[in-house]
RNA sequence: GCGGACGUGGCGGAAUUGGUAGACGCAAGGGACUUAAAAUCCCUCAGCCUUUGGCUAUACGGGUUCGAUUCCCGUCGUCCGCACCA
């Protein structure tokens, strides 16, 4: 057989041609075989993939695969996060509609996902910013309202004067707007709410049920949810006239035991008490007003001082009517946690030590290690945050802190102010409610109307959709559905009367929050099908980046809850296994220095390595050029590959393998030309041996050999069969990959053999045999290749819809082996020997090794420690 | 500051989680084939020594163990998450 070289040009979308007609990858509700739902974390539509989207989805897609042979009917569908600021962007700057643009960007990335081979049920793509989604979206919302699950509520935004818009966080950079460059300011808006804090304990609870997520994302989601337990305690308000009919403070601390360690009451620049107190006196306002100045960017946190002001309040201490404590506005309290007001005892906490001293306030220790002595221990510069033993603390001395604050609580409860406790133990968490308004067009309408009659009404659901306008223009800043001539104009559903539409749009992470959902039935009128969903649901392996470990997955959770008390999923938890794989990194190339410096794409780099160091020139100039730190692929540091040049000149193959390769699949993989050119090595070679045997392979059948020459053979072929299985069902790509290497390598020499004639029918029949294991191995990797070798070997069908094979314990079992033997724990010698040896004949066979005896050199052993299967040690 | 992860050849990484450290790949060096190149194939490849053997090696220093890359304590370094959370 001639060996020409083999041309995934051709191959490739042939391939792809005939599952698209066989309808390989659709998938059937009704299928009665056992489901597996896998599912890649969906695209933003940006345009063009880059290679952490083939790499993700080459992992998806060698799942899907893996288990459709192994006869699970599998779901693995493919959709778009299609609306955000991207696409009003693009509107704003090229004067294009973010929906042409958007879709435009969708058909371009589709034909490129198509060019990897995946193995993708297309029939049930959508994209978030189809009417259909957004429209069940809608239905969702307003069941959600019903139950108590959203709300309104004013609340602080970052405003951006100039581009008339919210920006969150991430958008305000050193108090600016980051298109802007305005001036930030703080804007009390109403905004809605979902109400994620009602789950905030179940949300906490169920982590621990999800123990096929990586431990890592769980404990960031805990440290998210933030459990604390802890006390309010109300203080008395010393009466004076000055404050009219203030009575007392609550405040929150999770450790009550420090009590008689309390200096001073802290209270948030937006505690109504502080408001009061800044409306009678302008310093304190202005002091508010600085407060809330600060508190927007990150950095200005970092280096903000702790500072406060005297409000001249006073408050009388729970345990003692003759001791009273000043009340502090301080720039440190935020008024969104706890009751927005705390107890600050400088001993046990630094940052109340560092305001003690700052202000001459009393630092009293009232904790101490359980080792220290009462009389030396002094509390100056550095707090105590630690458990201990309770001093200077009247009735709570001695006593260690968890048994303080026990006491503390009771104690507090039994005690009336007011006819109320004056404490109560209480369960704060971190979590807040999640505002999803965005003043934005491209998103998903909220549907409520605003009528100055019957106040805030939702769309009644038959008229659902509601549909975001096509003439808007993007000339003027600010959120086009205002300005709109007629959008926002609409009749009241309940009393008729002019009315207008609500104009803010639901944020994206809303979108993402349960499309996973919807893929189980795309065609549904409803949001779900709840049988469909509960079906397929929970996905079996979700897999995408890390950065989604908090926000996404997070708000997933609550919408599966949520969709749960609408009655549209019967489940809590939507994704059961989760795996965060690593980014693709390359090298960076640069020229120049400081602000001339020019970072170089790595097309135009070649590299060569002289006197053993690597030199990088320019490939036009000859110029050369400085080799940079490996990073995350950016356009702006230029070290980008383009799946695109890397699919045309190598094919899908050579990059789905490249990127599974190596590096493990939770770390970052880094690309290089010279890897991938291994991975191309390795796809002509497997094609290469396997071409130029297949007519003599094609003749015979395939059989295993059990004894003789070929034994071996097909030894190595079941043996690799049973590690590549397990490894694919731990997700570990780049195992799988080694041990088909060691499998091609082992077979390259009978295959040569078979080629040139010389072996005889039993050898053929095992090195086909071999051979077809080993296709069905790469086959979830590279499935044109696998594919085009499968038919070159005569057989009918296709490799994506075989099945898995199935090892021979014969063949894997192992009837002698060679077990280390280690003097003193070093190893001396092997010893080769039946299996299922027993310990004395080990023993036996042991001490008549040459090596040994020598080593022992006529002493008896002292003990002889025998590992089955594993290892002997002597231990001399 | 709080929380977490990691540290193995020139490089990416293996090591059945306490049992032969360095699988597999990349890079490099040598050789074969060829008029030549590409492709392919074979060999070498942690370091050191007195080389059919031996010693030292998994960031560093201790410990537990017959035996430690793996478990424990400390030190150094790198990375990630959260961050005025009371």
């Amino acid at each position: 057989m001639a060996s020409e070289r083999y041309n995934p040009r051709e191959v490739e979308p042939r391939w792809q041609k005939h599952w698209n007609e066989a309808k390989v990858f659709e998938t059937d509700n009704d299928d009665p075989r056992e489901k597996y739902y896998v599912l890649e974390m969906f695209p933003y539509p940006s345009g063009r993939i880059h290679m952490g989207h083939v790499r993700n989805y080459a992992m998806g897609d060698v799942v899907a695969r893996y288990k459709r042979a192994r006869g699970f009917n599998v779901l693995h569908p493919m959709g778009w996060d299609a609306f955000g600021m991207p696409a009003e962007n693009a509107a704003m700057k090229n004067k294009v509609h973010p929906k042409t643009w958007t879709y435009e960007n969708i058909d371009s990335m589709r034909k490129q996902l198509k060019s990897m081979g995946l193995s993708l049920d297309w029939s049930r793509e959508f994209a978030t910013c189809d009417v259909e989604y957004y429209q069940r979206q809608q239905h969702l919302f307003l069941d959600m309202m019903e139950k108590g699950l959203v709300y309104r509520k004013n609340s602080k935004v970052n405003w951006d004067p100039v581009d008339m818009t919210v920006l969150a966080n991430e958008q305000v950079i050193d108090g600016r707007g980051w298109r802007s460059d305005a001036l930030v300011e703080q804007r009390e808006l109403t905004q809605w709410f979902f109400r994620i804090t009602a789950f905030a304990q179940d949300l906490l609870d169920q982590l621990d049920t999800l123990d096929q997520w990586p431990e890592k994302v769980r404990l960031m989601q805990k440290n998210w949810i933030g459990r604390s337990e802890g006390l309010t305690i109300r203080w008395e308000v010393v009466p004076t006239n000055a404050h009219g009919d203030l009575k007392d403070i609550t405040v929150y601390t999770t450790r009550p035991d420090t009590l008689f360690g309390a200096s001073f009451l802290a209270i948030s620049a937006d505690h109504p008490v502080a408001k009061e107190a800044a409306a009678r006196n302008p310093e304190i306002a202005a002091f508010c007003d600085e407060c809330r100045r600060h508190g927007t960017s990150v950095a200005a946190l970092e280096t903000a001082e702790k500072k406060g002001m005297d409000t001249g309040i006073k408050v009388v201490h729970p345990f003692d009517p003759e001791w009273q404590i000043p009340v502090y506005i301080a720039n440190f309290v935020l008024m969104d946690y706890g009751t927005g007001a705390i107890f600050g005892c400088p001993s046990g906490d630094q940052r109340d030590l560092d305001f003690a001293n700052k202000y001459g306030l009393p630092v009293v220790p009232v904790v101490m290690p359980a080792n220290a002595s009462k009389d030396e221990f002094k509390i100056t510069d550095e707090a105590y945050v630690g458990d201990g033993i309770m001093i200077n603390s009247r009735f709570l001395d001695a006593m260690d802190t968890d048994a303080a604050f026990e006491e503390v609580a009771n104690r507090l409860a039994s005690r009336f102010i007011h006819d109320q406790p004056q404490g109560g133990r209480k369960v704060n968490f971190r979590l807040r409610d999640w505002g999803i308004s965005r003043q934005r067009y491209w998103g998903c309408p909220i549907p409520v109307i605003h009528c100055e009659v019957c106040g805030v009404v939702p769309v009644p659901k038959k008229d659902l959709p509601v549909k975001l306008p096509d003439d808007v223009s993007f000339e003027l800043p600010g959120n086009p559905l205002d300005r709109h001539p007629t959008w926002r104009h609409v009749g009241c559903p309940q009393c008729g009367k002019d009315a207008r539409r609500e104009t803010d749009t639901m944020d994206t992470f809303v979108d993402s929050s349960w499309y996973y959902a919807r893929f189980t039935a795309p065609w549904e009128d409803a949001p779900t099908n709840p049988a469909a969903a509960d079906a397929w649901l929970p996905v079996d392996q979700y897999i995408g980046g890390i950065e989604h470990a908090i926000l996404h997955l997070l708000y997933s959770r609550f919408f599966t809850r949520a969709m749960r008390e609408t009655g549209h999923v019967g489940l809590d938890e939507p994704f059961k296994g989760l795996f965060t794989q690593g980014m693709v990194v390359h090298e960076t190339y640069s020229r120049g220095e400081g602000h001339g410096r020019e970072w170089i794409e790595p097309a135009f780099v070649r590299i060569e390595e002289v006197d053993g160091r690597r030199l990088a020139t320019h490939i036009d100039s000859g110029e050369e050029i400085a080799i940079g730190s490996i990073e995350k692929m950016s356009k702006s540091k230029k070290n980008v590959v383009d799946p695109d040049d890397i699919l045309a000149s190598y094919g899908a193959d050579t990059a789905r393998f490249f990127v599974l390769s190596d590096s493990p699949p939770e770390r970052d993989v880094i690309w290089s030309e010279s890897g991938v050119e291994g991975s191309h090595r390795f796809v002509q070679r497997v094609w290469r041996l396997i071409s130029e045997a297949a007519d003599t392979l094609r003749s015979v059948e395939s059989k295993p050999a059990k004894e003789g020459e070929a034994l071996g053979i097909s030894q190595i072929a079941h043996r690799t069969l049973r590690a590549v299985q397990s490894d694919y069902d731990r997700l570990g790509f780049n195992k799988a990959v080694a041990r088909i290497y060691e499998l091609v390598n082992a077979l390259a020499a009978p295959l040569a053999q078979v080629a040139a004639g010389k072996a005889d029918a039993p050898t053929v029949s095992a090195v086909r045999e071999a051979v077809e294991i080993l296709i069905r191995l790469v086959a979830p990797m590279t499935p044109h290749l696998a594919e085009e070798c499968w038919t070159l070997l005569g057989n009918t069908g296709m490799v994506a819809e075989a099945g898995w094979p199935v090892f021979d314990e014969m063949l894997v079992a192992e009837n002698e082996i060679t077990l280390p033997v280690q003097i003193n724990g070093k190893k001396r010698a092997d010893l080769t020997i039946a299996r299922d040896a027993d310990q004395t004949s080990v023993e036996q066979a042991v001490l008549a090794l040459d090596s040994v005896r020598m080593a022992l050199d006529g002493k008896v052993p002292k003990k002889i420690i025998v590992v089955p299967q594993r290892i002997v040690n002597v231990v001399v």
